[in-house]
DNA sequence: GTGAAAGCGCTAACAA
DNA sequence: TTGTTAGCGCTTTCAC
């Protein structure tokens, strides 16, 4: 049983019989060291089990090479995917991340972001809550020039990089297909216009309609938390309408499911009576009967591209590139309950 | 455009005209340090900005206060709910969940377990890779005496604590009900028997079989890497069998589904034809038609109990606290696929 | 190419 | 109750 103590760069200098500083420097690959010092303290510090204390580094050098990641839930699967590219990108460069969820809630973002803060984490990827109307906990960071980075939900009146994907183009598209498999009477189950991912995908409803010179008709127009129950509340609205529409857009695929089964239930055909179409391509959507037309996010991309650019802006911390606002394009997909 | 200077306790003490340390112990809220300077410190900190540095906290302490997780994937709905659990529990205790993922790839496994070492987490939760049959990697913590806890799939020659579902009553359970109903043919399609619950889940399945005095099939019994592929093979390989079974107990929700498929594309009924039970009850298998019988496990509970049990014993680095090994029980949800 | 020395910001003996 | 002192293990000038 013998006992490990914590083998350190002064252990190795002075059983090779040189400076710690050179041990340092050979550690991590300085230029100017010799070869021979090199090869000796690495196989040395293989030997004897040494380990860098990345503490003590980050400390000294000011930097925790951590990224935190706040998003309102880590177990949907949106993102979940996205976490999963965040990680696989910024292991590659060996930061580590930290990952907490608001439960969409604003007080508990706060509370996250301030723990990162306090983390010191060197910046911090976020999918603002659904509560979140005021900036005050983000300002921590943009005042102390700690990169900040938005995907998918922003907040506007930070100015940072940005990843969305189009949701304007993404409703527009869904609401053209309604129109142009014959639908006249189309309604929307929006979220809460807080948010710039759901105004966006109404707006590109209200575009659509415009197009054709469909008016917009005020009953059609559901603004709700877009879960489960609502979901099926705000249908079951739509369809006890004197005149019900005959195409749903809904304003995730949670509440296109509450539709579908309010529809099974009360003995609506999909999509002969009313035709639907959800949003985010979740993992169900695809299975079940009909299956579910949806716009498909690139999660998983949006995730590895976020981290691709604020580990680049972290480690060019330039405050003079100018911040960037990437837009990605979705995939509308056509499937059985609208076809 | 004022520039911050970080603050630190020097800068309090100095302001306050008190020492670095009482400051110290006025934030931490140490007993013996007197109301008032208690209060008019912490006033000043706020007042001034003060952020206190983990890093430095943590490298004099020798805690990280973090926690490492691995698992093989994180955007499976499984892990991402134990993630979820892990996360909320951690955070009220103020410690921070570092994640990384493993692909199911031992080398990156061992890589992930390297890293979080290295970043001196002060325990590892860990979920083993299908391809993981060595354990030097996991030394590394065992050897330092910094707690390592298994959730679901462990490597059983490390002795540590381990969360765990019922995978054999589980298997038992599935089995006994395809027998209730009728079945008299009763497949497996099982997963690599390198883990544990894998092969709990088989010696469930034939446990129930002997228990009728049904003989194990050879043909029955399949065993794969449960993708959604291979369960597509596995099944049709089954359903050519000259005496087919009128029974499957797949081992896992994904290839439940390819089953599915395969008897859509081949009309055969299910359950009339064959009957189906997955494992996991992913979001999907509630919705998809027939719905898919299967069996719940408490993945979110799961990753807050091991949240729990790790942090205890990070607190009370007890060397003397024997292991524990938790079985939670699990829930068979029968559904259309073999009612 | 290598070494000496200083210090990152904090905590925790030990003193007073 | 408060202050003094000594590091935690590393990086990084500045010398040589």
């Amino acid at each position: 049983m013998k006992k490990h103590p914590e083998i350190t760069i002064h252990h190795l200098a002075e059983v090779l019989k040189i400076s710690a500083s050179t041990v340092s420097r050979a550690l991590s690959d300085n230029k100017r060291i010799s070869e021979k010092t090199r090869k000796k303290v690495q196989e040395k510090a293989l030997e004897m089990g040494y380990r860098p204390n990345v503490l003590a580094a980050n400390l000294r050098s000011k930097r925790s090479m951590t990224i935190g990641v706040v998003v309102p839930r880590i177990d949907r699967h949106f993102f979940s995917s996205a976490i999963s590219g965040i990680e696989d990108y910024a292991w590659t460069k060996g930061f580590n991340v930290i990952i907490s969820q608001s439960n969409d809630l604003l007080f508990k973002e706060a509370n996250c972001v301030r723990t990162l803060f306090n983390n010191r984490v060197d910046g911090i990827i976020i999918s603002i809550s659904m509560q979140t109307n005021e900036d005050k906990h983000l300002k921590l960071f943009s005042d102390k020039n700690i990169p900040i980075l938005f995907f998918d939900r922003y907040c506007p009146t930070i100015e940072s990089d940005r990843i969305l994907v189009d949701d304007y183009n993404s409703g527009y598209k869904i609401t053209r297909h309604l129109i142009e498999r014959g639908c006249k009477r189309i309604a929307h189950i929006a979220g809460p216009e807080l948010l710039n991912i759901y105004k966006n995908r109404k707006e590109g409803y209200l575009k659509a309609l415009e197009e054709v010179e469909i008016l917009p008709v005020k009953e059609y127009l559901e603004v709700t938390g877009l879960t489960k129950e609502e979901g099926k509340l705000a249908f079951s609205r739509l369809m006890s309408l004197p005149n019900p529409p005959d195409g749903v857009f809904c304003g995730n695929d949670t509440t296109a499911l509450s539709a579908l089964e309010y529809c099974q239930d009360h003995k609506l055909r999909v999509p002969q009576d009313v035709a639907l179409v959800g949003f985010s391509d979740e993992p169900f959507s695809a299975v079940v009967t009909p299956s579910l037309s949806t716009v498909k996010q690139p999660g998983y991309e949006m995730g590895y591209l976020a981290a691709q650019k604020i580990i680049d802006r972290i480690q060019n911390n330039s405050v003079t590139i100018p911040f960037e606002q990437i837009v990605l394009p979705t995939e509308l997909i056509i499937r059985n309950s609208s076809k």
